[in-house]
RNA sequence: GGGGCCGUGGGGUAGCUUGGUUAUCCUACCGGCUUUGGGAGCCGGUGACUCCGGUUCAAAUCCGGGCGGCCCCA
């Protein structure tokens, strides 16, 4: 690595690369190449997605890439949050397409018209489902890999529900469901509510789950949306209730992306690279042998390692490539994240031992044969741990109370200040320190008075940069 | 939204002002021998001027545009 972390983009350009999770030269604005490695740590967050919406009883489906301008043009206030970035496509072949197509930039309008297809009665609800795609956006800003893309891995989950009430339900659930996320990825979070003027176009509000970078400034990993009627209306989703007559369906969405990816990359990496969570590394344990002078006895106890390794559950790789000196691979393997190293030698052999080395502290443990099983499972839990609450505890620091709007101006990381709620607040807010309201957080409350109007009030407000 | 810097082997640089067969280093890659407890050594080799247009006898170099990357401000 050439760059400290201190220089947090420089540090952030090159490790994406360096690490082997994609290649930025692909010749189109916002778009790069997944590299095996980084698609292989994506598809763990993916699979675990699956695996946590299905226990919350969604079912996955597919929809098309391509949306008709017709559809997309039933919700105004969709259409203003959109128009102005949606990737049009215009011809088939040399002709001019009637209708226009968009490139999703999120679901809601390909799917909402077969929504209204599927439901009939409240029989048929609630529907829960979820779609792991790639969507398009035109960005004008500069791009940056997994914050900003112009192309981006997505996840979206679609409910629909008979009342408010019950898509208010869903979305507790689907907090639930964050909870559980948050820790496979250790990832620390606040989660908010966004200010009116921020919420999701079309939306009756949004929620946002949002981190902090190395950098100080904001990065919304997940956000969760209640729609209320505001798309059933315009898309005909209606269902029989019992009394015979029609309702509209309320619906909420949930939706994370490959930001998730970005967030762990910033918030866990080190001057020497990335590191991994255990539970999402595509490689847990990775066995380095140093062979010396009794290559063949080395080589030999390193494949009967992997094998055990492997029986016990564990993602494992043994780094056999003789073409490189430990040394290469150890720095090779730390850049790449990997949770936990085994080294093995002619000393180790002698000792009836072999030497693990965590990613996330460094610290060499020399650990018998019999007992270095435990240990892995011991130690990768350890660093699940540890890298979660150490991330925690800087996020804490990151978040101060202020009580002027001068102070939270000046402030590096995110401003936690009172606010009376108001637009008009809210807006010279913003105004004035330069920066963004990014929300108000869910569970946080302070008597105090509003850093603009001086009314009394118990909500505050984040303000920071956000990516 | 505004401003700036930049694009040369896989990676990093020099060459550009003053047009004339490009070059260099670490690194990467290929072959060979010796190596292996924190980025191995030696020898040999492969490999590039972002794209389009213009000016010119001649363009990496000058001019215009596109595409792409990065930084700063709002």
């Amino acid at each position: 690595m050439e760059f400290p972390k201190e220089n947090f983009s420089g540090w952030y350009n090159e490790v994406v690369e360096a690490a082997g999770l994609v290649d930025k030269r692909y010749p189109v604005k916002g778009m790069h190449v997944w590299r095996p490695y980084g698609w292989k740590i994506m598809g763990n967050i993916d699979s675990y997605f699956r695996k946590i919406f299905t226990e919350y009883g969604h079912d996955e489906v597919n929809f098309p890439l391509l949306v008709p301008e017709t559809e997309f043009k039933k919700e105004a206030e969709h259409i203003r949050g959109f128009e102005d970035e949606v990737f049009w496509v215009t011809h088939g072949g040399l002709d001019p397409l009637d209708v226009k197509l968009i490139l999703r930039p999120t679901s809601e309008t390909a799917m909402y018209p077969m929504f209204s297809l599927w439901i009939r009665s409240h029989a048929d609800l609630p529907l829960k489902v979820f779609q792991i795609v790639n969507i398009f956006r035109y960005e004008t800003k500069q791009t940056r890999t997994f914050i900003r893309m112009r192309e981006v891995h997505f996840f979206e989950a679609h409910t629909v529900h008979r009342t408010y009430d019950e898509a208010e339900e869903q979305i507790q659930e689907d907090i639930e469901i964050w909870k559980k996320i948050a820790k496979k990825l250790a990832l620390p979070y606040r989660i908010v509510k966004k200010a009116d003027w921020d919420k999701f176009p079309g939306a009756v509000y949004s929620l946002g789950v949002e981190t902090i970078m190395p950098s100080g400034r904001t990065l919304q990993i997940a956000t969760f949306h209640q729609y209320g009627q505001n798309f059933s209306r315009p898309y005909g989703i209606r269902y029989l209730k019992e009394d015979g007559t029609h309702e509209y369906a309320h619906q909420t969405t949930f939706g994370m992306s490959e930001r998730l990816l970005g967030a762990i990359v910033g918030i866990h990496g080190d001057d020497r690279g990335l590191i991994l969570p255990p539970e999402i590394a595509p490689i847990q344990v990775v066995i380095v042998p140093i062979v010396g002078s009794k290559k063949e006895r080395v080589l030999e106890e390193s494949k009967v390692l992997y094998q055990e390794i492997k029986d016990s559950g564990f993602n494992v790789h043994l780094d056999d490539r003789d073409n490189y000196t430990p040394g290469y691979k150890f720095y090779d393997w730390e850049l790449k994240g990997v949770p936990l190293r085994l080294e093995i030698g002619p000393r180790d052999l002698e000792n009836n031992q072999v030497v693990l080395v965590r990613r996330d502290t460094g610290e060499k443990i020399s650990v018998k044969r019999e007992e270095y099983l435990d240990m892995i499972s011991k130690l990768l839990e350890d660093i699940q741990k540890n890298l979660l609450s150490r991330a925690e505890a800087e996020m804490n620091d990151k978040i101060k109370y202020m009580e002027s709007i001068e102070d939270a101006k000046s402030f590096s990381g995110v401003a936690s200040v009172n606010w009376c709620g108001s637009e008009e607040c809210g807006r010279l807010i913003e105004e004035k320190t330069d920066k963004k309201i990014i929300g108000s957080p869910l569970d946080e409350h302070r008597p105090g008075r509003c850093v603009i109007c001086g009314k009394e009030t118990n909500i505050l407000a984040f303000v920071a940069k956000p990516y």
